[in-house]
Parts: C-alpha cells; structure tokens; sequence
DNA sequence: TAGGCCATCTGGTCCT
DNA sequence: AGGACCAGATGGCCTA
C-alpha cells in the first residue's frame, strides 16, 4: 500500500528521532540520516574510476557495455534492497514514536480517570472501581446529585437551588436512562443474571438511570449508599454498580 | 481453567 | 505532514 511515506525518503525529518525504544534490528533514526547524508554509494568499492568505461579509447564496445549493463543492474538491485530496509526502518522509527504517543494517552485517560475515582464515593472495602464501573458510577452519583437538588427545590418557595445552581439548559442535559436500543451493549448487560434485580421496585423518576434494566439497585447493596445524601433519596436512587 | 480486566501494539481515519 | 483518536488483536495477570 503505497502512501506518503514513499515520496518522503529523500527528506527525512533527522531531528525528530526516537529514542525510546529498542529498535534492534532496525536502523535507528540517526542511522538513516548519516547514511542518507553519504553519497549514493553502495556498500563495497568506490565507484570512481571504472575501468574500460564507455569514454576510453581503445576499449571494445559490445562486451563492455554488457558488463557495464550488468554491473547497473546490480547496482540498482542493491539499492532498492537499501531503500527498502530504509523505508522499513523509517515506518519502524515512526510506528515506535506512533506508540509512544498512543501510551501516553492512554495513560492520561487513566490519570484522569484515577482523578474521577478521588471524587467519588469511596467503599469501606477499599475496592478499586474498575474503569467502566468508575464511569457508570460516576454517571448515577451525578444523576443522584441532581435528584438531590430537585428534592431541595420542592422545598424551597419561589424558585430553586436548582436554577442557581445550574444554567436552565443544564436540566436537559441531565442524564437519562440509557436507551435500551442504541446503548444497551454500551451499558452492559449485568442486570438479567442479578439476584436483585427482581426486587427492584419500580422508580418514580422515569430519568434515573435505573429506569434502564442495566441497573439494579437496593438498600441492601454494599455499593447503594452516597455519603452526603438525604436517605429518602435512597429509595429512589439506584444502586449505581450493575451486577456482573 | 475460564473469564474479566488491563496494558500495549497496530493500522486506519480524522483533524489541525 | 504529523498528531490525536479509535477500535481490534494479543498476551499477561488475577480471581472464582
């Protein structure tokens, strides 16, 4: 599959080399360099001075220009064999800075979700969430901050927490129930072997998140309580950790 | 031992 | 053109 790498060879970028990996058996970044720097010359005697070239007087034509021939065609395969272990170094060098890049990411991903596990509800047992775990919690326990708010509006006269706490076109954005069609493989599918999930009961707010059949929920749950919030909440808030 | 979770590598695609 | 993002593949580790 030829791309944009073939037609860069003859420009390398020799400064941006990557040292980060063990690259035995390729050439490093700084090789391809110097050996590009060189000039084209292939592995063994120098090419200067041939003898019986074409321009020498005396020398019979035909068997010399045979060899001169074939010496060309040797001189071409040799090269293309070079380039092609250079094309293959330099998709190497790239493919190992390609990788690098793509570890850092993943573990800035990770960082950041460490970050959102430090906010989180912790559980006595010190049980690590897992990544998905971390994100459906993180998911409900926001769902149960807002349901909390709301609880609190009921109570206030003449308008609520809620508004000031946030913009009004924050309350569509409250999470819903995740649609059975579209993301119910994304949302797993714990909840049909879970031993509570014929107790759930029914939630009176269609937007929890339990109102999806991926969550169960109950007071029993070792994972059901949010520290902070009021305990009426638990009986509408779901227990956020589908079972697996 | 099977299954879950994770890290890493990889090639493709999109974006700046 | 190079980097970011994504999804699939693979192998290691751990637990029931």
């Amino acid at each position: 599959m030829p791309g944009p790498l073939e037609t860069s060879l003859s420009d390398l970028d020799c400064a941006s080399s990557s040292s980060t990996s063990d690259l035995s058996g390729f050439l490093t970044d700084e090789e391809d360099c110097a050996r590009l720097q060189q000039p084209t010359s292939v592995s063994g005697p120098p090419m200067t001075a041939r003898k019986g070239s074409p321009g020498i007087p005396g020398a019979s034509d035909t068997p010399r220009k045979q060899d001169d021939e074939q010496e060309r065609r040797r001189r071409r395969g040799r090269a293309r064999v070079r380039s092609e272990a250079l094309l293959h170094s330099l998709r190497r060098s790239r493919r190992v800075k390609a990788n690098d890049r793509e570890r850092n990411r993943m573990h800035n991903l990770n960082a950041a979700l460490d970050a959102l596990r430090s906010v989180l509800p912790s559980f006595p047992d010190d049980t690590k969430l897992t990544k998905i775990e971390t994100l459906r919690f993180a998911y409900n326990y926001i769902w149960a901050l807002a349901e909390t708010l709301r609880l609190a509006d009921q109570g206030l006269p003449g308008g609520g927490a809620r508004e000031r706490l946030l913009p009004p076109q924050c309350a569509p954005c409250l999470p819903g129930p995740p649609s059975p069609a579209s993301d119910a493989e994304s949302w797993g599918s714990g909840a049909a072997a879970s031993p509570c999930a014929a107790a759930a009961s029914p939630l009176s707010d269609p937007s929890s998140p339990a109102a999806s059949e991926d969550f169960t929920y109950g007071p029993g749950d070792p994972l059901f309580s949010f520290p902070g919030l009021p305990k009426d909440l638990l009986h509408t808030t779901p227990c956020f950790i589908p079972y697996h």
